[in-house]
DNA sequence: AGACGTGTTGACTTTAACGTAAAAAGAAGA
DNA sequence: TCTTCTTTTTACGTTAAAGTCAACACGTCT
């Protein structure tokens, strides 16, 4: 069984480079194990950097994913920490909702501009030019 | 009837600044019509911002935002040049579905650690401290 | 005419998120 | 052991998307 990833093995997973890697570890959002020198990646980690990098599909920024990624080792024993806790959980939760509404939205222009399309590429054809497939 | 928009009218309503209007400008996304020096923004051109920073929101590059806006307005006489505009269109709504499947994931993550920071919060409560609202 | 507010242009600066290159250190196979 | 490959560290470069600052141009209110 194969416990550890190394940096190479996660960069031809994810399609990134070794650079964006170590670039994220010094940002703080992955701390790999060291073998001497060489970087060890658990599973765990590997985890992590998926969700890095579904963070970054949807616009985040680095700084944004490092707060949202903290937020799931962390049980903060205290109760005001938690309030803030839940505060931000809300206020990401809030972000999301509006980027599906802008998705939304999107799509439906995508339909029309399709429809356009469409229909201007039955007009050309009924209008006599013979085009192979 | 108020036929143009000025510059901070616009910069005020999408909370924005003058430079960010006119780099959009200066990018090509934008367009509006002169009076002397001034800038003249239509409702057309209020549209369009509102379309960028939709794309913005969504992660999009400039260049890739302004691919999208492009396929508003254009309707290629040339059947080829079709066929690539529906291509482009799949693929942007490849893209938006996946976006919207990362955000699924997101939220459920999200419900997950707001359900443990409850639970924590019982477990903190109900261990004797009174707290106040 | 002078002052004020708003707008414009141009140039330089900044920030995030990497890219690229150089030099050295291990690891692994012949 | 020699060579080859991967990895690491350090440092400088780059790109997108603006921010900031200076100087100048209008319109208008007094």
């Amino acid at each position: 069984m194969q416990r550890y990833f190394t940096i190479t093995q996660l960069t031809q997973e994810f399609d990134i480079t070794t650079r964006t890697l170590r670039f994220y570890e010094a940002q703080g959002l992955v701390t790999p194990q060291r073998r001497g020198r060489q970087r060890l990646y658990t599973p765990g980690d590997r985890t992590r950097i998926k969700l890095i990098l579904r963070g970054k599909r949807l616009g985040f920024s680095l700084a944004e994913i490092n707060e949202m990624v903290g937020m799931y080792g962390s049980a903060p024993g205290e109760i005001g920490q938690l309030r803030l806790l839940m505060d931000k959980i809300q206020a990401r939760r809030d972000e999301l909702l509006e980027k599906q509404r802008d998705i939304e939205l999107t799509l439906l222009e995508l339909d029309d501009v399709e429809a356009g399309a469409k229909s201007r590429m039955v007009e050309l054809v009924s209008s006599g030019v013979s085009e192979g497939v």
